[in-house]
DNA sequence: TTGTGTTTTACGACCTCC
DNA sequence: GGAGGTCGTAAAACACAA
């Protein structure tokens, strides 16, 4: 028999079939689930989506902590306080599930395993989601970090290269004046420094030269320094 | 009240490990 | 092969604005 196609047709005509069958029997509630549906994943190599059997929204909302079925069919409970602060305990402990685990935590609670397993498993994937966006928010200053640092480097290398500028017209302007002193005392056979007038710089007269002009720059030190700790 | 967006519960399909 | 994992998604439950 094609079970999946029989569901199909189930949800095609409305009807109200559940592929389990409940017995429920609790304090509160549990679900004693027997699958009939028999063929839960290995139908041969060809994977074969077939569509579940979902409750129509037109049934009435259940009471928190309700007995899950009615009129033949499952409805989906949520969990009372209590016990999704018990499941939240267990999972800070631990969030893998042993069967034994499992057994324990739903006798405890009274639930049905199953429902402790898909509220572990629920549970997982919402610690990953929120692990992702938390590495993407830590990712997104990172980057924003090194957007903004590149566009203070920028502004530095169009400063530094004004200033490259204007130190190579001085260096010009005073070859070209040599240039001029040497040819007009070409005759002379007396030295031309002795008897000059000291040359006058235009920038930076009391820049070391020792030291690179670039490193006099505070806020290249600074930001050497807070730098180092982004490529850690 | 109702429409809509979000969260929670549950499941099917598929994968991995023992 | 079975148990238990992830992933994607349906649908109920819930929150909230209009």
């Amino acid at each position: 028999m094609d079970h999946g196609s029989l569901m199909e047709d189930q949800m095609m005509l409305g009807s109200q079939v559940y592929p389990y069958t409940t017995q429920t029997q609790h304090s509160q509630c549990i679900i004693i689930v027997n699958q009939i549906d028999g063929s839960s994943s290995g139908e041969g190599s060809k994977p074969v989506k077939r569509r579940r059997k979902r409750r129509s929204k037109g049934s009435s909302a259940t009471i928190e902590g309700d007995v899950a079925e009615l009129g033949g069919m499952l409805r989906k409970r949520k969990l009372t306080d209590e016990q999704v602060n018990m499941l939240e305990y267990s999972f800070g402990n631990e969030h893998k599930l042993e069967s034994g685990r499992k057994e324990k935590i739903a006798g405890e609670l009274g639930l049905d395993p199953r429902q402790v397993a898909v509220w572990f498993q629920n549970r997982r994937a919402r610690w990953k989601n929120k692990k992702l966006e938390e590495e993407y928010a830590k990712l997104k200053s990172h980057h924003d970090a090194v957007v903004i640092g590149q566009c203070q480097l920028e502004s530095q290398v169009l400063k530094l290269t004004e200033q490259l500028n204007e130190a190579q017209n001085e260096i010009r302007k005073l070859s070209e004046r040599l240039e001029e002193k040497s040819t007009n005392s070409s005759s002379s056979s007396l030295s031309v420094e002795a008897n000059d007038a000291p040359i006058e710089f235009e920038f930076a007269p009391e820049t070391n030269y020792n030291i690179p002009f670039y490193m006099l720059d505070n806020n290249y030190l600074q930001n050497m320094e807070s730098w180092d700790g982004l490529y850690v």
